[in-house]
DNA sequence: ATAATATTGTTGTAAATGCAACATATTTTT
DNA sequence: AAAAATATGTTGCATTTACAACAATATTAT
């Protein structure tokens, strides 16, 4: 008899989160290009950031939303070119660094897309009870802290 | 006053599940490279797709993994070169279709790979108890059922 | 029967991504 | 003081990815 136990990746919650997390992808893309938003999922996640650590240097902003320099300056680019946010040469511990704000346009564009897309991302788990959804949140942000202890991170 | 009860994206379980995919990657990626495996995330979770769907097609594969036909006909023409599989035609409902399945080189690497990082896996969650894991990963599956149902699928 | 549509896999292409290398400036080491 | 290391942002490049177009075949509609 063969072993039919085996405990296989694609089982896994590691698996589980990394599908999940692709499909909420898929979701959300398709959801921005029903609402005709102009920006990208990533621009509107760094946007947020941005909103909520104002004054925050482009680094620092890497380290956050998990993409290396490059990619942060490239997507900085694009919500400096639309107007949603400026950036500004200033000092960190004696360094010259970016450091950015949001505009008033940016505000604006955050608030409108959190209004166009809140009631259609609650309803996708409206048949999870509420404190279900919150203690998973909760255990996967202790996870991800987890993680945060063993990855190595070259930002 | 300004309102600081605004609720923010990145506040939201969506952004915490990708933030966690995102890490999960790194952390798995880098885990890969030190054990010098020799196939990549992507081939080694098709591998184990294929390992428990003998027989399967192409596109249903693809459906499986979430990649679009192109690039799983890529991972496929890698994993077959390598001799991880064999892949040979057949007919479904009357179509002629790729089919595919693991061979015994494949199931040795396969086996491999499971006993190098079963343990390392296994330690990232064991300040989290059991009993959690598995109610986070039943919420989460149901969470990504909702998400099936809502999305577009193009594949 | 012919045309239109659907299924499956491949190829091409443009965008996103990560990584290494570079430029500049500052701190630390020798 | 000179050299090495560190911090920050940018550029270039190779890889990954998604999407569209295509080829071949089978089914459905007219």
């Amino acid at each position: 008899m063969k072993n039919c136990n085996k405990v296989h990746y694609t089982d896994s919650i590691y698996y589980e989160i990394e599908q999940t997390s692709r499909l909420m992808k898929k979701v959300v893309v398709q959801l921005f290009t029903r609402l005709a938003i102009d920006i990208t999922m990533d621009e509107y996640a760094a946007l947020d950031t941005v909103s909520v650590n104002a004054g925050i240097c482009q680094r620092d902003l890497a380290k956050l939303i998990l993409k290396d320099r490059a990619n942060t300056g490239r997507i900085l680019d694009s919500l400096e070119q639309k107007g949603f946010i400026t950036r500004f040469i200033d000092t960190k511990n004696n360094r010259l660094v970016k450091k950015m704000g949001i505009t008033e346009s940016g505000l604006k564009e955050l608030n409108m897309i959190d209004s166009k897309i809140e009631s259609y991302l609650k309803s996708l788990t409206k048949k999870i009870a509420p404190e279900d959804v919150e203690r998973v949140q909760e255990t996967i942000k202790f996870y991800r802290l987890e993680l945060e202890k063993v990855v190595q991170i070259n930002i």
